[in-house]
DNA sequence: AATTTCTTTGAGACTCATTATCAATAAGGG
DNA sequence: CCCTTATTGATAATGAGTCTCAAAGAAATT
């Protein structure tokens, strides 16, 4: 927690910008929950709690957020992006139920080396990766 | 290619919907080129060649055909969605630069293999799904 | 402490891709 | 050829996200 608030200080030093209140907020927003939520619902949720935030705002901060690897940003397909943060959670995709809406995570690290051998291959400096797969559920089939 | 517009006959057919000279356009138009383009360059294509079509009529075909297999829809990650035709084209993955947006083709089949195997972990049934790598290319580096 | 300089914020305007609306037009069966 | 129904196109509407810019807040300078 304290170690995560730190690391936040840290990342806006880099970055040449200021720590302020609603970054803060917005951050432990995000900390707070390991579902995937976009940023409308954090700022909503933000909101309730009387945090004084403005919906550009949680997209400013949330942008930082990825750029420094704090933060993911899922493509999800449809609707809007969802985001979940990266503290002491490890890689994964995800699987997503095209019915409910669903999504579940997988791990499977020979995906993930044979994605690093077909970016060497084509000579690409590789970045992120966006892989999901889209089917129907147990619950929904 | 005749045998291409008889698939489009037949789909449209199967979906109870009329054959009309702008879906035969659209269709042809997507077939005519192996670029990934969005709808917007369909579109224009199509008026350069003085096809009466509208915007609405191209997202209309295009949903159709994808929903038909005929037609993929890529999401880049950035900016509209693409849209390559299936036909005669086996499947095939992207990895896209993010600074020039460059797209190349790759197969694995390994990683088509453990997917399948994921969904079935998980008790999914497989519909699509959606690989896309983000590096910086070659020449952009 | 006051002033200056720079960053951040928030409200709302704007953008872009896509979808919805609906009157006018076109297909296709009888 | 007529009639019913589907399709089309122009345009409005939508949704997610970004941009703008004046006002407020922090930091640096005097």
């Amino acid at each position: 927690m304290a170690n995560n608030l730190e690391k936040l200080k840290q990342v806006l030093v880099k970055e040449g910008l200021r720590f302020t209140c609603q970054r803060e907020e917005v951050w432990k927003e995000i900390l707070s929950s390991n579902e995937h939520r976009d940023a409308d619902e954090i700022y909503h949720s933000l909101r309730k709690k009387a945090v004084s935030v403005s919906r550009a705002t949680v997209y400013r901060t949330i942008d930082v957020l990825v750029k420094n690897n704090m933060v993911r940003k899922l493509d999800v397909g449809i609707g809007p992006n969802k985001f979940e943060h990266k503290m002491g959670i490890k890689h994964h995709d995800h699987i997503i139920c095209m019915k409910c809406g669903k999504i579940e995570e997988f791990v499977v690290n020979q995906i993930e080396k044979l994605q690093k051998k077909v970016a060497e291959e084509y000579g690409f400096k590789l970045g992120r990766h966006n892989l999901q797969l889209f089917g129907i559920c147990k619950d929904c089939q």
